[in-house]
RNA sequence: GGCCAGGUAGCUCAGUUGGUAGAGCAGCGGACUGAAAAUCCGCGUGUCGGUGGUUCGAUUCCGCCCCUGGCCA
């Protein structure tokens, strides 16, 4: 009963909106622990370019899901849910709140919403498909995707690759329909007190103005370095999950030749506000949610008041 | 000051033998089930520098003005 009540407290929004400075503020003021909800920020190395909470933010509250993976390793949504409910319980067990902060905007679906059981991606069957996919093209993928799975045919467009190519995997891994198999999902939050904010300003060009800022500031904190040494280590490439991520995709472009400095910096501030307009989409789309503007004074006062709020509910 | 070139979308430009215009990039909206910072779909967003004239009709032709760049003084 202590503590049963206890919120999730899901702390969302675009890119460069200011979330790790919020939740920062917010730990401080609450009994809580803050659980990365970020794809990139679970690699040892992406520092800079992903805007890490560094060393002493990260002494001053407990961080999950940081650090956690090797550059080379995949990561995947089933396995940020997987690590956040162990995290959640581990703080709950404390009589914590856990804050889950980040950007990756399917995770926080799939935690809100649910995922299917699926198979994991399969690293040999990836390579055959691709290799199919380069010689016949996509259009046979989805042909064959049509034959044993219509109903997936139907809703995945035929110019994409990738899921084609997952639903094909699925079926191939479990002779099932994916379709099918994601009919049926679990809930990781479904009995837990969430409180779901948004952090955002109202002004698009606010955004757009701090993405820009903020991709220049890591430049001058060695971004470019930080992508050569990962560069150095010869066991990644331009197709490597994590070296696809915005900023470095260009910057590992740039070392390869592709363009100059100046374009690579262009290219990333360009790719940073498109992560920003996609997340911005998944966030409206959210019923539940309270949106806060990040340069509000009051903004952390705000959201805790909703913590407490929801910490003891009023039986009316 | 004179001559030349130009002023069209947020940017770089195309175009209209006179019927209010279109590309690339940027941008905007959307989808999203183990790669998601990924992958994919859709959408031109415009006082055609200003003003007067000719014309049924001017962004287009003519005059004047403004602005930018170059050359000459």
């Amino acid at each position: 009963m202590p503590g049963s009540n206890l919120p999730v407290v899901l702390l969302m929004g675009p890119t460069g909106a200011g979330k790790t400075a919020v939740a920062i503020e917010l730990a401080a003021r609450l009994p809580a622990e803050i659980v990365s909800i970020d794809s990139a920020l679970v690699y040892r190395g992406l520092d800079i370019g992903t805007a890490k909470p560094d060393a002493a933010m990260r002494a001053q509250v407990p961080h999950h899901l940081i650090d956690i993976l090797d550059p080379a390793q995949p990561y995947s949504a089933g396995q940020c849910v997987r690590d956040a409910v162990v995290a959640i319980d581990a703080i709950q067990a404390r009589g914590r709140i856990p804050l889950l902060t980040g950007g990756t905007m399917l995770y926080f679906h799939a935690l809100l919403h649910g995922l299917a059981e699926l198979p994991e991606a399969d690293p040999d069957l990836r390579r055959e498909l691709d290799e199919r996919a380069a010689r016949e093209g996509t259009a046979a993928l989805h042909a064959e995707l049509a034959r044993v799975d219509p109903q997936a045919a139907a809703r995945i467009h035929p110019n994409d690759p990738q899921r084609i190519q997952r639903a094909l995997e699925v079926f191939r891994l479990t002779g099932q329909p994916i379709s099918e198999l994601q009919a049926s999902q679990r809930v990781p939050l479904a009995d837990r007190n969430v409180v779901e904010v948004v952090l955002s300003p109202a002004r698009r060009a606010v955004l757009h103005q701090r993405i820009e800022a903020r991709f220049h500031a890591m430049m001058t904190a060695g971004f470019l370095e930080e992508v050569r040494d990962l560069r150095a280590r010869g066991d990644l490439d331009a197709h490597t999950p994590s070296m696809r991520a915005v900023g470095y995709r260009q910057l590992w472009a740039h070392l390869d030749g592709a363009y100059g400095l100046e374009e690579a910096v262009r290219r990333g501030i360009v790719a940073t506000r498109r992560l920003a307009k996609r997340q911005l989409t998944w966030l409206r789309a959210l019923p539940g949610a309270r949106w806060v503007e990040p340069t509000d004074n009051s903004a952390v006062d705000f959201i805790a008041g909703l913590v407490k709020e929801s910490s003891n509910p009023n039986p009316a």
